[in-house]
DNA sequence: GTGAAAGCGCTAACAC
DNA sequence: GTGTTAGCGCTTTCAC
């Protein structure tokens, strides 16, 4: 920068100014500034420009992980809605630091917040720990978090689907396609997954229909459960008519599943799933599912912190989701 | 930092030193020193260290998407790639950007590293830019891409799974199951792919069989062509008994397209991808694949970098790639 | 409209 | 083994 301001005959502070777009320096000087960094291809040093104006126009992404739920790392829904905000974040100048998940998040949050390495941070998903985030939203407002509203509100800002209406939609079009015996599959301490099985419930009321205890089952992703659930759902398979999933990569495991034992899917059991990842269109069947938008939502995320870090209070919106009716159900 | 150092009653230079655990610092000190930056809740502003150090200690990941080939997003073994990266980045003491993708990559990534906002840079897939990464590689040494050995060599640390032996697997396999008539799909002008595509000649040859030009059809994924390539192939369903695809979501289409039409998987028609995405042991029937192994391919990638920034040459490594024999194939 | 100068928080020569 | 000091490259106040 000191080269540039030589080279133009004026001092650093009018080179800073100028390719700041600072409306206090003259057009012409600006234009010659702006010609000579370009010519000498300067890139200013965003180490030292963070460092003085202490923000880094960067913002942490947390993929949460519920305890014993191998949901994240092999669930695309995450990935994508991760690449999703890379791109929004990205169109309004901003960057994404991944973070790897770990246990004992919140604390961990809070370093890397103090450590100045972000402006903010996003959590996909929260897991198990709504509590600390909100201690921590308390102290820093720097979160933004997809998920579901909790009991109580939360401090922190929160976008995510309508679960509750994706669950009414999935209950209600099962009932109008006329199956009777319903079974539910899914992980329910997560609050995402509690509001969808409580919309299904609603949806399938609304039609005089429930879901018998017995035919709720827990998350087929789960490390040590998801295998036997797997199996009792199986070997139950006379006692449903339709399988409602919390999520597509557990749609998928119940009708590769019961297409092992030779059941047909529609005609003997439908099946519907949660999500609308790329490959409920390519499954055989095509899946029927509830479609969460991830562009809209990455969206929602980042406009969500970026107003916060703005000073503004937390907001908490809800996306509506969309039945995709395909041939699973 | 200054006031850790006079609550210690020594200078700012121990406190730094003791931080870093520097062997200079008397073991009594640094204790004292350490005690009381965690009493105080001391953490060290990286904005400032960074600065200071002239470097980040932070990654930039760039997925490059090969034009007109919607690969990339949604395909899974890109993120989770991604995934493993960061993982091996955090286990390494570095932090992962993750960037959007862009077609004039070349220039960006130039700009990238001027900006020092990240060490280094990992490409994943070498799209077709593979020339401007070697020119790239040759004025910066912070390159490390994951894709396939290019003729003429590259400047840039390239790690790969060994795509020759993996299409050679594939094609041993689906002749050793006696099928005759062999049909490939996927995008050749991507380095990985043609290699693939030679990998199952030769595998096919050894067993006096070939592919027949017109039963070879191009990305299932590309955006303009993708659609029309399906339709051929399910047109010319009696010409072939056995499909290879170039990566698990372009046999995923496969498989739901013939299945569609009645084709029974394997009987009819056997079908063998590449990658071992998770959904390939979901699907119905579980695919048979070849497995690139994620979490060593990220390693390898990292390492590469690693070695390079330290000022070592490129490296250019490749994985053995393994067979996962499923019920497709 | 422009320049001079201070200083962000840290690390690393160098001195003792 | 510890302290003193300089300085990384930029932005921004203040003075003119």
């Amino acid at each position: 920068m000191a080269d540039i301001a030589a080279l133009a005959g004026v001092s650093k502070s009018t080179v800073s100014r100028a390719l700041a777009d600072s409306p206090l320096v003259n057009n012409k000087t600006k234009a010659l500034v702006r010609k000579i960094a370009k010519e000498k291809n300067y890139r200013f040093n965003s180490a030292a420009r963070n460092f003085r104006t202490k923000q880094t126009l960067t913002i942490a992404v947390i993929i949460a992980a519920a305890d014993d739920v191998e949901w994240s790392i092999s669930d695309p829904f995450f990935l994508e809605i991760t690449a999703a905000i890379a791109e929004a974040l990205d169109q309004r100048g901003h960057q994404l630091l991944l973070t790897r998940t770990r246990p004992q998040q919140a604390e961990w949050i809070e370093t890397f917040i103090r450590n100045r390495q972000a402006d903010g941070v996003i959590v996909i998903g929260q897991g198990s720990i709504h509590t600390q985030l909100n201690e921590l939203a308390e102290q820093f407002d720097v979160l933004s978090v997809w998920g579901a509203p909790v009991e109580g509100g939360q401090a922190y800002a929160l976008a995510g689907s309508n679960n509750l209406q994706g669950g009414r939609l999935a209950g209600e079009h099962i009932a109008e396609t006329g199956r009777k015996r319903i079974a539910f599959v899914g992980y329910q301490d997560h609050p995402e997954i509690a509001s969808r099985f409580a919309g299904v419930q609603q949806g399938l009321a609304e039609h005089q229909l429930g879901i018998s205890s017995e035919l709720v089952f827990g998350s087929l992703m789960d490390r040590n459960t998801g295998e036997k659930s797997l199996e009792q759902l199986v070997n139950r398979r006379d006692e449903y008519d339709a399988v409602i999933a919390a999520s597509d990569m557990q749609a998928f495991k119940v009708m590769s599943a019961l297409q092992s034992v030779g059941v047909d899917i529609p005609r003997d059991v439908a099946v519907i799933g949660y999500d609308d990842i790329p490959a409920a269109a390519i499954y055989h069947p095509t899946l029927t599912t509830i479609r969460q938008d991830r562009s809209a939502g990455a969206e929602l995320l980042v406009d969500n912190l970026l107003k916060v870090l703005d000073g503004k209070g937390p907001s908490c919106i809800e996306l509506e989701p969309e039945l995709i009716i395909r041939e699973s159900a």
